[in-house]
DNA sequence: CCGAATTCAGAATGGCCGTTCTGATATTAG
DNA sequence: CTAATATCAGAACGGCCATTCTGAATTCGG
C-alpha cells in the first residue's frame, strides 16, 4: 500500500520546518525520521535520499512563498504600498516566530555552492519575487505613491534587497519590532514626502 | 624556532580567504594546510585546531571591516552621504571580485547557531556597524542631506539591512552593476528630493 | 485464517574528516 | 661535528553520518 498524498505532504511540511530551522548539514537523517514520522525505509523508498527530501521541502517553501507574493502583489485593486507592507509583515511574523531567516536564503550559503539544482531553484525564486514587486511598484508609480527620485526598477531593487537583508537580520537575532521598524523606515524612504498612505500605519509599531 | 608574527598573519589571511569562499564545514583541514602553507603539525601547535584557525580568520575580517567603516564614516569633515557611498562601493567591489557575500554574514547561517563565541563576535560586529552608520547619519541629518521622512535611526536601519541584503545578493550571483544600482537606488530614496549630492554620481553606474 | 508481500526498527557498511601519533628529516646549540 | 630538539609528511585512530542490509513484525489478498 503506497503512502497517501496527504501523508507525504505532512512529512514534507515537517521536513521543511526542520531544514529551515537547522539547515542541511546540521540535520541528520535520524532528525528527519523523528520529525516526519517516516522511518528510514519509508523515507528512502518514497523520496530517494536526504537530498531529495530536502529538495521537496525547498519546493514546498518556494510554492508557498510564490503564492503569498503573487496573491498580495499582483492584485490590481489593492493599494500597492499597503500590499507590499502586508507581504513583508507576513514574512516578518513568520521569521520572528520561527527565529530564523528566509529558508531559501539560508540555503544559499550552505549548499547552493555545491548543488546546481539548488542554485537554479533560488534563481527562479528571485525572478518571481522580482516580477511580483515589479507589478506592485509599477502601479505605485502610476498612482504617485513612489518618491519621484525613484523608478519602479529602483523600488524593486530596494525591496528585494530588503527582504534578503531582513532574512539575515532575523538569522542574527533581530526581533519582530526591529524588522517592522526597518520595513517602515524603508517604506517611508520610498514614499513621496508627506504621503498619507505611508505615514498612516507608521505610529503603530516604530520605536 | 617559533614562527614569526608575519608568517602567522599571512596564514591567517589565506585562511580568511579560504573560509570566506568555501565556508566552515565545506573546508577541510587539508584545504587549510594547502592554502596557508602550514602543515598539520604547525597548524595545530600554532592555533589549536580548525575552529581556532577559523576564529582567527573571522577576527581578522572583523578588524579590517571595522577599520574601513570607522575610517570612512567617523570622519567629521567628509560629506556623510559620499562617505557612505564610498564604504559601500568598497564592500561591493570586494564582494563582486570574490564572488561571495559578507564573510561574517555567511557564517551566521552555518555555525553561529552552534557556536556562542561566533554568535557573540557577530553581535559586536553589528553593533559597530550600527555605531559607524549612526555617526554618518546624524551628520547627514544636520546637514539636511537626509529625507525629512526619516530619522537618523531610520537611516541606520536601512543601511545596515542594505549591507546584509547585498551580501545575500552577492551570494546568489548578483554582479557589481546590480549591487551598485541597488546602492544608488537606496541613496536616492533617503535623500531629499533633488539633492545634488545624491544625484551627482548617479548617472555613472545605473542601468 | 493463512501465506505472500510489504513495512518496520535497528544493526552493519563505507566513507569522510578532525585530530593524534610516528618515524624520518632538518635545525640548532655546544 | 654531534647530539638533542624541533619540524615535517603522512599513516592511524575515532567518531559521525548517509545509505544499505536484515530478520522480525505487520498487512492484505484469497
Amino acid at each position: 500500500m503506497a503512502r497517501t498524498q496527504a501523508e507525504i505532504e505532512t512529512a514534507v511540511l515537517a521536513a521543511r520546518d526542520l531544514f529551515w530551522r537547522t539547515g542541511f548539514d546540521e540535520t541528520s537523517i535520524d532528525d528527519v525520521v523523528a520529525a516526519t514520522g517516516f522511518n528510514r525505509y519509508a523515507l528512502y523508498s518514497e523520496f530517494g535520499g536526504k537530498r531529495e527530501v530536502f529538495l521537496a521541502a525547498l519546493d514546498r517553501y518556494h510554492l508557498e512563498r510564490k503564492q503569498i507574493f503573487m496573491a498580495g502583489l499582483a492584485d490590481e485593486a489593492a493599494p500597492p504600498i499597503d500590499a507590499i507592507r502586508d507581504v513583508f509583515e507576513f514574512c516578518i511574523d513568520e521569521m520572528a516566530s520561527r527565529g530564523t531567516g528566509c529558508f531559501m536564503c539560508n540555503v544559499a550559503g550552505e549548499i547552493a555552492a555545491r548543488d546546481p539544482v539548488v542554485r537554479e531553484r533560488i534563481a527562479t525564486y528571485l525572478e518571481q519575487i522580482n516580477l511580483a514587486f515589479g507589478m506592485a511598484l509599477e502601479r505605485a508609480a502610476e498612482r504617485g505613491e513612489l518618491n519621484t527620485n525613484l523608478s519602479p526598477t529602483d523600488g524593486v531593487r530596494i525591496f528585494v534587497t530588503l527582504i534578503m537583508g531582513l532574512g539575515m537580520a532575523a538569522q542574527h537575532g533581530a526581533d519582530r519590532q526591529d524588522m517592522l521598524a526597518t520595513l517602515e523606515a524603508t517604506l517611508a524612504s520610498i514614499s513621496p514626502l508627506g504621503d498619507p498612505s505611508a505615514r498612516a500605519r507608521r505610529k503603530k509599531s516604530v520605536n
